[in-house]
RNA sequence: UCCACCGUAGCUCAGUGGUAGAGCAAUCGGCUGUUAACCGAUGGGUCGUAGGUUCGAAUCCUACCGGUGGAGCCA
């Protein structure tokens, strides 16, 4: 598939071999020598390496060629070959390059640069070719969601973004204007969905969210994507099992359809290929129990941070399921275990290496009386909320579900260090730029 | 908000009380299979900012500004 345009692509180019082609493309670095200069050649889909001959195409246009400087744009003309020595298996023995653009004093070297750095140039580091192999990564597994959720019979619904009120009434939220109310961006489209499951069955949301929290850890963004499905007549149990079907899903589909992205970013596909559900569960009893006897000091009842679920995730080789944490460390509509009133029908999943919570899930209340007892145990202004209330009033069911950090999800199976290099351009404290 | 570390050439860093340095990038030259190519030459500095100690400060002290990593919060 080459799409609507004719024109040739890098990634396409294999089914140009021996052909004469022309591509539109930038010049991301090259090595010269008298008589023969390898140009890296970049469009956007790929990179290819360009093998210019002097011999081939004379003297006068050679030393052109041999001067273009980094990331000047180009119309390159050439054969295609296969070749053993190439990346991609491809290259292109060049005939002649038209200069459309010549760049002067590119920033970005080929050669190592500081964080605070290749953030000011956000805008060009997008197009080395780890950051590229980073964002088509997380442009498949957005493909994969849609895919997954499409064939389980989901509808896809959007929550707002601006709202009167927080969802959860926990975080810090970004205030606004609107006219002359107060509105505040969506930290969760969750409450929404579940209205949106009573009218459509199964749905789910993906757009941005917002903490305005001066958060300053690798996994954490001011600004970032969430995908959340929220499903009528389905018990936890039951949600468990999506969840681990859809990270599963992903995680084969970025295998099969990301192998060059994957071997540039030199992520190690063993530890993808044993990501097939089902996952492991851990209760937060035992897990509790598990870190006392590692020699961590926590106590029933306190929530668990970051070291505490690297310990949990360390002792699994798949994602694992933290279940049934305490009611009162977790949100006010999490549906209480039918057997005990202190946890709640609620699962956190832990992924593996370190990478941290990528899913927080749960079974809502649905049962009017116990909703209205939570508003006032956590001080909810009922009329902010009237519209939720009438869904435990106007034919209430059982439903559950949750969400997934989309920039988490990115940097566990691309294997990168911080999310910051998951999203094309993230916000983060002290950085709007670009 | 708290804790730790760091600010020296366009970039990455060395220099820790006595003449401001290297590699890469840039410019010039060389090289027929390079992979952050390599080899030779040239230009390039308000040592984060302000104050202090000292005969003398990039170096020691104080404050401020900026950054990085982590904690809390969560996806």
């Amino acid at each position: 598939m080459e799409g609507l345009f004719l024109k040739t692509t890098i990634k396409q180019i294999g089914s140009h071999e021996n052909e004469e082609v022309t591509i539109g493309a930038w010049l991301a670095n090259k090595r010269s020598s008298g008589k023969i200069a390898f140009l890296q050649l970049r469009d956007g889909t790929g990179f290819i390496q360009g093998v210019v001959v002097k011999s081939d195409v004379g003297e006068e246009a050679f030393q052109q060629i041999k001067e273009i400087s980094q990331e000047s744009s180009l119309y390159v003309t050439g054969v295609v070959k296969a070749d053993d020595r190439a990346p991609s298996g491809y290259e292109l023995g060049v005939t002649g390059v038209e200069v459309i653009h010549e760049a002067v004093d590119y920033p970005i070297t080929p050669k190592e640069h500081g964080t605070e750095f290749l953030m000011d140039h956000r805008h060009l580091w997008l197009r080395s070719k780890k950051q590229h192999a980073v964002m088509v990564i997380r442009n498949e597994i957005i493909r994969a969601t849609y895919e997954f959720f499409n064939q389980e019979g989901f509808v896809k619904i959007d929550p707002p973004i601006l709202t009167g009120s927080s969802a959860e009434g926990t975080t810090n939220l970004f205030h606004t204007k609107y006219f002359d109310e107060d509105a505040y961006l969506s930290q969760s489209g969750q409450l929404y969905m579940e209205a949106a499951a009573m009218a459509f069955n199964k749905v789910f949301s993906f757009g941005p969210t917002f903490r305005a929290e001066k958060s300053k850890t690798r996994r954490h963004l001011i600004e970032f994507w969430m995908i959340e499905p929220e499903m009528a007549f389905m018990d936890h149990e039951e949600s468990l099992e999506l969840q681990e079907q859809y990270v599963s899903f992903i995680a084969e589909a970025v295998l099969a359809n990301c192998a060059q992205e994957l071997e540039a970013l030199e992520r190690d596909t063993g530890a993808l290929e044993k990501i097939q559900a089902p996952f492991p569960r851990i209760s937060y009893d035992d897990a509790v129990a598990f870190l006392q006897k590692e020699g961590h000091e926590i106590e029933w009842g306190e929530d668990f941070g970051a070291p505490h679920e690297t310990a949990i995730a360390e002792a699994y080789e798949k994602p694992v399921f933290i279940t049934n944490y305490p009611k009162d460390i977790k949100a006010f509509y999490m549906k209480p275990h039918p057997d005990r009133d202190d946890v709640v029908l609620c699962a956190d999943l832990i992924a593996p290496e370190g990478y941290g919570e990528i899913i927080g899930g749960s079974q809502r209340i649905d049962d009017e009386a116990l909703l209205q007892q939570r508003y006032d145990e956590h001080n909810l202004s009922a009329d902010a909320y009237q519209w939720y209330m009438d869904l435990r009033k106007y034919g209430s069911v059982p439903h559950s579900g949750f969400g997934l950090g989309l920039e988490r999800t990115v940097a566990w199976i691309a294997g990168i260090e911080h999310v910051r290099e998951t999203i094309p351009f993230p916000r983060l404290l002290n950085r709007l730029y670009p």
